[in-house]
DNA sequence: AAGAAAGTGGACCGCGGTCCGGTTTAAGTG
DNA sequence: CACTTAAACCGGACCGCGGTCCACTTTCTT
């Protein structure tokens, strides 16, 4: 439970409370969030869900996923997948959680280079790297899992790698705005991009992964004063 | 007619012909392309459409913008729209057609630092700050025109702005790689991300162009030979 | 046992996008 | 100019999907 990916319901359903102040709050490294623990038949009905969401996937691609299909093959309400996973994003997020939660450990608490141990922007360009790896494995699935336009950096997962390359930033080049720059950083590692570079412009892996090296060089090195 | 922006009818609209290679050829800075000419009607239609659009727009926000809705109050069918824009995301691209060839316009063949004339490090300092103003005023329209995932990248016009970006950068630092180096320093201008910062977390624009101007220069400035 | 909270499901809505029979336009042709 | 014809265009019925809603059922607690 690094982040309390999607394995709790969609915050609260809808009824009554609503913090009005710190309506997200910003995922603390680490933080355990209490489980809502659902109730028996939603859990039953959870996992159903995603067994059948993964299967039709498989089978049909990401594009092929239908909130009716999977409510049908999961033999429940099309409703009831709605209010477990929110929309369709929240679906395929969902999906992706289980690498997720695997990346995050990854390089929160894993062996150096990659986790704490290593000089910042030696982190950072593991970090590009095992993220381009990671993309490219699950290219569909993150494709298909990007939220539209404006919740593209509001979602927990997306706060999470942002809040992290924040860090190292600071720690590599705290003269910098390293909020920003920490956007900047990871643009070449979205997956519409990369996407678009490998796929429809047959750009080799390598490239990337080297493009990121060169990149981090630059950004970490001496902020050259002038202007 | 910098780019043969929206003013053309979508490409060819449907029939025989479709050329197997170079589908879509890389927009040539200042090229020029023959405007299929509408029949009168067709034209006609079309002008009554973006009219209608625009005023929908106007009164009800870029999200009331209905393909249906813009069909009726032109007084034209739902298909005919369809037919001219495409999708959507052409018609919202067409309204904003004027200013982007104006912006092209200024960047192409206006007066330095924005056009040429200017050291390239300067050129880019001025384009970003051009952009953000730019995309800071059209933040609504800009915003609900972005294609969705796939498409964000093969666009007319975003792959303009990649071009001329890359060519400043390979004038600025030649040794590296300059195509992927433009997308990263295109990524703070994106409008989702704009409007994320400025409107989701107030950060003053101030502080983006300030940003942009660092990041230029971390960017162009010398090639740390790190690792 | 009984009430409250949580969960369920399928009818319903709106919108983006497609399709195709009918209509208009524009370029020949005598 | 009148007429013909083929291509371009038009429009609205139609489809599928994402998302909402609410009356009803199940589970949990005491």
């Amino acid at each position: 439970m690094l982040y309390a990916g999607s394995m709790s319901t969609v915050p609260p359903p809808s009824p009554p409370p609503q913090q009005p102040l710190e309506p997200l709050e910003l995922p603390q490294v680490g933080v355990e969030i209490d489980e809502p623990c659902l109730r028996a038949d939603a859990a039953r009905n959870r996992a159903r869900l995603l067994e059948a969401a993964a299967l039709l996937v498989a089978e049909r691609g990401a594009d092929g996923l239908t909130m009716e299909a999977v409510a049908a093959a999961a033999q429940v309400g099309k409703g009831t997948v709605f209010r477990r996973f929110g929309d369709r994003t929240g679906l395929l997020t969902a999906l992706l959680d289980h690498s997720e939660k695997k990346f995050q450990a990854a390089f929160l608490s894993g062996p150096p280079p990659l986790g704490p141990g290593a000089p910042a922007a030696e982190r950072l360009r593991a970090f590009g790297v095992a993220m381009l790896r990671r993309t490219v494995d699950e290219l569909e699935l993150q494709l298909a899992a990007e939220p539209c336009a404006d919740r593209r950096f509001t979602n927990p997962p997306r706060r999470v790698l942002h809040h992290h390359v924040t860090l190292l930033l600071r720690e590599a080049v705290p003269e910098a705005d390293c909020d920003l720059l920490a956007h900047t950083l990871m643009a070449p590692l979205d997956p519409a991009l990369v996407h678009h570079l490998t796929r429809q412009s047959a750009m080799p892996l390598a490239r990337l992964e080297s493009a990121w090296s060169d990149l981090v060089d630059r950004v970490t090195g001496p902020a050259a004063s002038a202007r």
